[in-house]
DNA sequence: GATCTTCTGTGCGCTAGCGCACATACACCG
DNA sequence: CGGTGTATGTGCGCTAGCGCACAGAAGATC
């Protein structure tokens, strides 16, 4: 169900009143963010803001060695490119396009000039920046502790939430490379996942069948994210009724989540 | 060498020109943060900022099999309590007191006040802020990637910056809660740090004697977040010359690190 | 439709780190 | 100064995940 673009699919813009929207229209601009695009890479000066609508963009660190974990997820509920506000215009990690889709980007100036009239923006990009500490460090929990299935359970329930197909396009092996662990054992933790019935997948496409059963099988960390980013964006008004989901979940609201029954009944 | 408690050994405190600070100054109130003195749990709303002059305070989370993981320790180049100003009141995870020491703190609403003034703490709090976020999610990567010894190096050249004697007062036990290992891993890992004359220890307390053999055997993400704390905090003014150190590492410009060869002239 | 690329499945030996169980020994405190 | 609690040392079996190597299979390309 592809929508037609528009800057109120992504939560933060959605959220601006008229007035405040009104003086940054002008200046967002629409771009396709093909998969395995860099938005940006470590130490280099980003020129744009992203406002994700359809596309998901991951911030991963690459160790010296080449190996990599993404550290954070950011699709419409947020903006790449935190540093440009918080003053330190460069980070020590990348940004790379993990879902293809749409955004809309802000020049670096605007931006800033916008976060600095202390407006509601303002408050929104801090908020939103408090939710994506939140996921890190539940990240760096994560790693630690939660086996591979656990994380990928996370993973697929919290890419799921930000895309409104019921698909996900993308290997195993860039799960793995997100997740920082070998492609094997994403495969190995899909193929159990796949004979339970929870997902069912081909090259390079999964599909979500039973959000709960996947749930049942995530660490707690997907429950602990998803909450904090409801709990810290819910409190804020939307412009439009109806256009912006209310929630992380850009399901919340919808019909049941579950299709399981409904795709046994098809394919039994 | 303790010396004398001063709101400006905190790195924030003192890069506030004289007349922003002079508004606070009243309301900074010195306290003693024991060992182990939780500042703030999960979910609970904070009263006051702490910013440390010689406490050492790990912020973590504890998963709910009860295992735990430090995702960032603040001393004093830092503040606990971000969340006050970033909007969000609570967050998941907890502040506990690492090293003993003091810390001044200040009212939730002073520093709201303040904050929201658009000033030069702002401004501070900020780049601060994304000094932690580097923080959490290099430990995320290290987590997944790196061996407990080189963590284990990370942490005590860390903890070793933060504060101003060469000795850290600190059970080994502790150490593997906030690397989330086992105690015996460190056990293991600290033994052959001090066979090759890097540390050395007796019950509850270690020495760094030689950081340049630390710095050799920790991965990358030390350096990595030295040099973005130092980048992001380098370029504030400070109040008084010769008063704050005007590097992450409170022993810059002093003399010499290492201090291996001395200690190798004494024993032997 | 044949070819070629890329993705997924599987096996196997290896290692780091875990969990547990004690032994030891240091430091404090009465 | 001896006793006691706590910190550290060590051993051992176990498992998750790694690295590698290759087989099969699905799509893309022409």
């Amino acid at each position: 169900m592809p929508l037609l673009p528009s800057s109120s699919q992504n939560h933060l813009l959605a959220a601006l009143p008229q007035a405040e929207f009104a003086l940054l229209e002008a200046h967002l601009e629409l771009v396709a963010l093909p998969l395995g695009k860099m938005l940006y890479e470590p130490g280099t000066q980003l020129q744009h803001a992203y406002f994700p609508t359809t596309a998901i963009v991951s911030l991963h660190y690459v160790t010296e060695s080449g190996a990599s974990a993404e550290t954070a997820g950011v699709g419409n509920e947020g903006v790449v490119g935190i540093s440009l506000f918080m003053g330190g215009d460069t980070t020590s990690s990348s940004a790379v396009v993990q879902t293809a889709g749409h955004a809309y980007r802000l020049e670096r100036r605007r931006l800033k000039q916008e976060f600095d009239r202390g407006s509601l923006m303002q408050r929104l990009l801090l908020r939103y920046t408090q939710a994506l500490m939140t996921q890190m460090s539940q990240t760096a929990a994560c790693n630690r502790h939660h086996s591979v299935e656990q994380q990928l359970c996370r993973w697929l329930l919290l890419t799921y939430d930000r895309v409104s197909s019921r698909e996900l396009v993308i290997t195993q092996e860039l799960i793995a490379g997100m997740l920082g662990v070998r492609r094997e054992g994403v495969t190995e933790a899909a193929g159990n996942l796949q004979r339970e019935g929870f997902i069912s997948y081909r090259r390079g496409h999964i599909s979500v069948l039973d959000k709960a059963g996947l749930e049942s099988r995530a660490c707690e960390c997907y429950a602990v994210v998803k909450k904090e980013l409801n709990r810290l964006l819910s409190d804020v008004q939307y412009r439009q009724e109806g256009v912006a989901p209310a929630a992380f979940d850009n399901r919340a609201g919808l019909s049941g989540t579950s299709i399981r029954q409904d795709s046994a009944r098809r394919s039994g």
